[in-house]
This record gives structure tokens, C-alpha cells and sequence, in this order.
DNA sequence: ATATAAAGTTAGGCATACCTAACAAAATAA
DNA sequence: TTATTTTGTTAGGTATGCCTAACTTTATAT
């Protein structure tokens, strides 16, 4: 049985390489930004995580998830999922408020309880965020994404990956101030080049076709 | 915050000081059996409670809760028997199922969780086991105990403490083959002196009506 | 009243999961 | 290509919560 810090370490390597596209290796200082740690004590867990086959990992390398420990992130991701939407459907719990208790609901071990929890919120395929329910045998339904380019102006939508994977589109990207799971709502679209005025967080930007066919939207 | 460990140190105190009656301190080695851990462990903790001062402590003395530290306790118990009601009457999990799993949801911090699943719950005041439910302000509704002296033929009751401390009729209660909680059905009664047949588990055994005053079931 | 048993305490260890400080390797830039 | 920055590693330390073994205090029994 792993424990929280376990499954903590494996759901952030799972979303670090899944789900901004192509990427299928995480690096250490990342992997420790993301879980608020230092580098040093990942580097104790990468150790621990490499030492039970749950990740592939040589000295000085990349890290990236092995079967068994992706399938262990998956059941994490479709534990948290499945509480927030418990907590948004029947708790009447906020958007934005769902997240921080699914943290620690997703901790608990029992089969038994999510396999029934599925049940009562009737089999839900999608969480409050949009997000992919993966099913009981750890399935995730590829969501059909589309790109930014193809989305109708006026349109609202939400960033799920990136196609380009370069220091430079991402620079660009974040300057943008995009990130995984901003709302984008196209402004307006240029016939000419199909160049795209968007909005994200209040703040209007300007982008080339380019830069849009390299965003995975839902 | 309280990690789980002392969450669960201070319930299993109130468990031992209150729920059998008129005990209200508690010794090492008996909080040690309960929470399956050696008496050198609770030792250290006991230090580290009495810090905190959630409990009333001193070497070689006796254990109680503060009222700081009881109504910590409190607050755990509540949410225990939420969500023990939440998964026997929401996600159809059997009477004996309930309590492992609830073991570990009583741990989430959350306020405004417990709030919205009381509410979803509608207010129960007893979990399935007929344990009360405290409120939210810590408030235990004392249950209006009979003694099993005053339980009709034919009925079944569940004991929930004992009148008399002393070993003689502790050491009694346990032969015949009680203990917190036990289910007790009572099979006939003796017009005469009032003397019980009562079964336990299966188990058929005759008592006296002294016997049966000292017992308090619900 | 004293011997024995039970209850409680202390010291020293271990694993987990975190840290800082110093260092080594790899990537980037001049 | 060499210097610098970034990234990653190691060694040694901390707090929590557990342990065993040895010990002390208190309670019980004769």
C-alpha cells in the first residue's frame, strides 16, 4: 500500500508527462516546484519510487512512470475526480472549492467506497473542471481535442495541452498567461491569416494560427 | 491542525473516559491496547498531548481530557458517525463495513465538508450503529439510558455502559459474554425475582435483576 | 509488611518525509 | 570552447510516530 506522499509523487509525475502533450519525461527541480518540496527530498522519493518499479530513473536522468506506477496515478486522478464532483453535485460545493478537499479524499484507501461512490453520482464521465473520469480499469477516454485555431469565435474554452513542445512556444505560452486549465474565449479571428484575439483571465492577447494550432483545447 | 495519530489518541481517551460510565480517566497501558500500540509509544505521546494541553497528565498518574482536548475528540466523533451514516444510508455499505472506511474519512479537514454532508444527510441524530451524533457545536445529546432491567421480553438492546466499576462485576459482564456495544436479547423474565435470560451472540445466559440494573442500553 | 505482579517510564533505535549546505554534472551562452 | 547557469546529487540533520529492553513506581496478594 503506498502512501499519500507516494501517491502524491506519482499523480504529479502522471500529470507533468500526460498531460501537456508529448511530454513523457519529467525532470527533479520540476517535479519538486510542483509538489512544493526541495529537489534534495525528491530526490529521496525518486530513489524510494525507483527501488518499487513505479518509475523509470537513472541518476542524472529523466524521470517517467513505469505500468504499475501509472495505473497507481490514474487510480489516484480518478479518486480526486470523482470526490470533486461528489463535492459539486451533491455538497453543493464550489467550482474553485472542490479541489483542496478532494486533495485529501483521494487518500482514502477502499475500493469498496469509490466503486459505490461511482455508482451513486450515476457514472459521471467528466468532473467539475471538465476533466476525464478514467473508468474502474484505469481507462482514460482520450478526450477528443480539438485545437484553438478551430474553435468559433465568441466561444469559450478551456487549455488541455500543448502540440509544440519547445522552450520557446512555451515561453510564449506563459507570457500569454496560459496554463494548463485556463478558460480561453476567442475575441475575434482574422480571415485574412486566421491570427486570433483571445482572452484569458480579463487580460486580451493576440495570436498567430500558429501559436493556436499548437494549443489542445476542450 | 492535529495530525490523525492525535486525532485518534484523543478519541480513543474519550471512548475509555466517557462512554463507560462514570469512568473519566484512563491509564497507559490500557489506551495502548486500544489504539494497538506499545505503552512506551503512548508514554511519548501523552508528553506531547500535555503540551498542548489537551490532556491532564502527570507521571505515573492518570489520563483525562481537557475540555479543549474533549471537544477536539468530540469533533472526530462526529464525523465519524456522519460518515458512517452517509455510507450505510447513501452508498448502501453493510452495518459492519462502515466503520473501517469511516476510520479514515474521519480525518478530512474540513469544515465546511461536514457542514454540507450533515445537511445532505439531513440532520441524523444517530449513525447506524444508534451511536448519537454530536452536533456541531460539540454538543452530545445525552441518550436517555435505560438499564436492562427495565427492557421488555422479546426486545433486543445494545449495551452502552455499565453502573458498577467493580472488577467482581466487570469481570461478570465479560463472562457472560458482554461488552460495549454487545446486542443483548432479552428471552424471559422470572415474575418472581426478576431474573433475565437474556442471549448474547447466540449465547443464552440467566442473570440476576441486580445484574441488570447495572447494565445501560439503548 | 514485604514479595510479587502490574503499570508506567526512560533510553536508544528505526523509517518516513522533510530540510540546508556543499558539491557534481549537464546545458546554455559568450 | 570555456565560463556560467541550471539541474541534480550527496551528506548530514530534524520531527513524527513507532519499536525493544531495561528500569522504576504503584498496586495486589500473601
Amino acid at each position: 500500500m503506498l502512501s499519500q506522499t507516494e501517491e502524491n509523487y506519482l499523480k504529479a509525475l502522471f500529470h507533468l508527462t500526460s498531460e501537456i502533450a508529448g511530454k513523457t519525461e519529467a525532470g527533479t527541480n520540476e517535479l519538486a516546484a510542483t509538489l512544493n518540496v526541495k529537489p534534495a527530498t525528491v530526490n529521496d522519493m525518486l530513489k524510494k519510487l525507483k527501488k518499487k518499479k513505479l518509475i523509470v530513473y537513472e541518476k542524472y536522468g529523466k524521470i517517467s512512470l513505469t505500468a504499475s506506477g501509472k495505473k497507481q496515478a490514474i487510480e489516484v486522478v480518478r479518486k480526486h475526480r470523482l470526490w470533486e464532483t461528489f463535492l459539486y453535485e451533491k455538497l453543493e460545493f464550489s467550482w474553485d472549492e472542490v479541489h483542496e478537499v478532494a486533495e485529501q479524499l483521494e487518500h482514502i484507501h477502499s475500493a469498496k467506497l469509490i466503486e459505490r461512490l461511482e455508482k451513486f453520482l450515476d457514472y459521471p464521465e467528466f468532473d467539475p473542471h471538465g476533466d476525464v473520469i478514467p473508468n474502474a480499469k484505469g481507462e482514460l477516454k482520450q478526450q477528443e481535442r480539438k485545437t484553438l485555431s478551430q474553435v468559433a469565435v465568441g466561444k469559450t474554452c478551456k487549455l488541455v495541452a500543448v502540440k509544440d513542445n519547445s522552450a520557446s512556444f512555451l515561453q510564449y505560452v506563459v507570457q500569454v498567461g496560459l496554463g494548463l486549465s485556463s478558460k480561453i474565449k476567442i475575441v475575434s479571428r482574422q480571415k485574412f491569416d486566421g491570427t486570433l484575439e483571445i482572452e484569458v483571465n480579463g487580460k486580451k492577447s493576440v495570436v498567430s494560427e500558429r501559436f493556436a494550432e499548437n494549443i489542445f483545447i476542450v
